[in-house]
DNA sequence: TTCATTAGCAACCTCCTGGTTGCCAGTTAG
DNA sequence: CTAACTGGCAACCAGGAGGTTGCTAATGAA
């Protein structure tokens, strides 16, 4: 049943992880946030109030793409950009499952304390 | 009653990146994960099946804890750490709030394409 | 006491990341 | 056509992050 050496998991691991990391900074984050409040924007428009470059934000914004967080389509002479809600969705099941284990884990532990396994001293 | 330059907000944003940063490095989020599935454990057993070094795990743990994921405490000669559960419910809830803004952002976007501001052209 | 285990600390190295500036290309408006 | 706006690309830089090795200190078992 066991997986020989891992391998789904460690893939889903990786990519929640690529995810996370793509939600750990604060301009990125910063952007997604604004993304989810005011819907899809162009890259001035949220450049506009940001402390950073329209280059920063750019590079931010292929980040956020290349972990799926994102989507950029061109209309016109500006670029669009949207939130692709799907991945948001995945991690937040992720940490869903990983809290639900932990939740589990310490009810073992517990009934493990309360009753050792013959061990009597 | 809009804040005069954010800052709350901004707080919590960069408090949430922090989250997300620490969990946005594979062998991090791996350590969480362990962590969920099998309760609090000492360096050693945690470095048991990874792929670096126990210094490395330490590192790592100890930038969990910073980011407040996580706290060891020191019983015998071994350092027993453990998951910090609310700080995961925390960012469990940021992404809550803002994918649901998300949805509400789509909502409005949808009733402005059905209904543009007088333009009839 | 003596030895094995567990962990902490420090130095070091490499590579990536976030940010900037500068320049060029496509697109729209006058 | 020309000017203004929007965006892409490349070079460059400083700093930090992840990882390793080596050594030392505390603790526990024999």
């Amino acid at each position: 049943m066991a997986s020989p050496r891992s391998s789904r998991v460690d893939r889903k691991v990786a990519e929640a992880a690529s995810i996370f990391a793509a939600l750990g900074d604060e301009t990125r984050l910063r952007i997604v946030t604004r993304l989810c409040r005011s819907g899809p924007q162009s890259i001035v428009r949220l450049t506009e109030g940001s402390r950073v470059t329209r280059q920063a934000v750019t590079k931010h914004l292929h980040a956020l793409s290349e972990a799926g967080l994102v989507r950029g389509e061109r209309v016109g002479r500006e670029t669009v950009w949207e939130l692709e809600p799907r991945r948001l969705a995945e991690v937040r099941r992720y940490l869903d499952i990983i809290s639900a284990q932990w939740d589990e884990a310490i009810g073992r532990l517990r009934t493990f304390v309360e009753s050792p396994p013959s061990k009597p001293s």
